[in-house]
DNA sequence: TGTACATCAGTGAACGCGCGTTCACTGATGTAC
DNA sequence: TGTACATCAGTGAACGCGCGTTCACTGATGTAC
């Protein structure tokens, strides 16, 4: 079988459909959420009937794993982006600009944010697919702790052996102490995005950038 | 209109058939989620008539709040009593406690952390009344950060004049800076919780118990 | 280049399901005199 | 204490809705010779 232009226009518009079909669907994630995203309603804004969206995704679970992968590929994006463009060698400035980017996006997409940082959607069993899509932030954040932990290692509490085993086995080449270290900085980074953005900080917190930005500094201050 | 034995023993019926709806609520949810928690599915493992359920609330809405309230509840409840079980000096070993104890029910009652802590439910507005409950577990930690904060305030990071303002209006009677870093130890609580809760540990962490002990001592650190 | 056949996208009807909520009703429980 | 009336809990049928998925089909596009 030959890869002739005209087997690849067939293929061409399906890849185009398949692009509307998600756009579409990212769409109405984003305006009612996960739980309430609908294969029919989806087909009936692209004017398909909604048995043909199974030419392009076998279920609905296929179409919202499609999703998170978009979602968490987007987020990752944007990280890595905001990292770019600060002083690779500067830890602090690294993380407070990815801090920053991914708070941003997740303000900009709740729902995706919720999608993949939230509590899991009902019924759904996300595949090895999301696996990896799902490490692109983390690598930054590792980036950002391998490009200078020097001085921060020594200062910082030890782990107990069954968890410094664990991180060792996950992230080689950092002291195990720094990992949890970092670690401790992402749950606090995410912590914060999802307090905020789930309503926790309402009646508390009004200039949320600002309150969002010192707890990036109380971050950095962990790393000496 | 004289309170008399004869009206209690229809209202103690109606608390009764009430607190039941609750319980059987609280297991569905547990069970298969908030946005998959249904009346008729109650009122059916109840033995009612769907329609029932109406006498005792007025919307699917109403009974979700209810729950929520419950949940806001328990957690509090349990933080309290795991506070009440240290010695109330130390202010390290109060939030070790506190924070084992907020997981712990976390990972028994995932669905109902979720309710509270994880994303919001679609089309779900929370009213008012969750206001005050919601508070319950915050005020034992705000507890815990008064109790001792003579020597850690000075080596914390000062916030910004519009972030202490907010702070100080919201918590009086405690430097800003520190209840700033109380807002970052939470949010590294919760933080930690969720991503372990909801699935970003799995493939990286595997003593969870060991693991969460240590950021706990993480947080703990930054007391000072 | 032309033709016979195979592949594929999209249609439209249907299946079977469960949901929240309303409403007129029956019969039991409670209240006022 | 007894009776007439009011309140309330629970029933059962119905409304109107949207969902995921299957299936036999038509007609267009692509392929092999």
């Amino acid at each position: 079988m030959v890869e002739s232009v005209s087997e690849t226009a067939r293929a061409r518009a399906r890849a185009e459909i398949t692009r509307e079909i998600k756009t579409t669907a990212r769409r109405h994630l984003a305006e009612h959420g996960a739980a309430a995203l609908s294969l029919r309603a989806v087909a009936r804004d692209l004017g398909m009937v909604s048995s043909a969206l199974y030419r392009y995704f076998p279920s609905r679970d296929a179409l919202l794993t499609a999703l998170i992968v978009e979602a968490f590929d987007a987020v990752g994006e944007v990280a890595e982006q905001a990292d770019r463009a600060v002083d690779g060698n500067d830890m602090g400035a690294r993380w407070r600009a990815v801090g920053h980017a991914v708070r941003r996006w997740a303000l900009d997409h709740p729902h995706e944010y919720a999608l993949v940082y939230g509590s899991p959607v009902p019924g759904y069993v996300a595949p090895t697919d999301t696996v990896v899509p799902a490490t692109r932030v983390t690598a930054v954040l590792i980036d950002i702790m391998r490009s200078g932990f020097g001085e921060t290692a020594s200062a910082v509490a030890l782990p107990p052996p069954s968890v410094a085993e664990d991180l060792s086995r996950a992230i080689s080449g950092l002291p195990p102490a720094l990992v949890a270290l970092g670690m401790g900085m992402w749950a606090q980074l995410f912590g914060a995005i999802s307090l905020e953005l789930f309503g926790h900080l309402e009646t508390v917190v009004f200039d949320r950038e600002a309150f969002f930005d010192h707890q990036l500094t109380l971050m950095i201050d962990r790393l000496g």
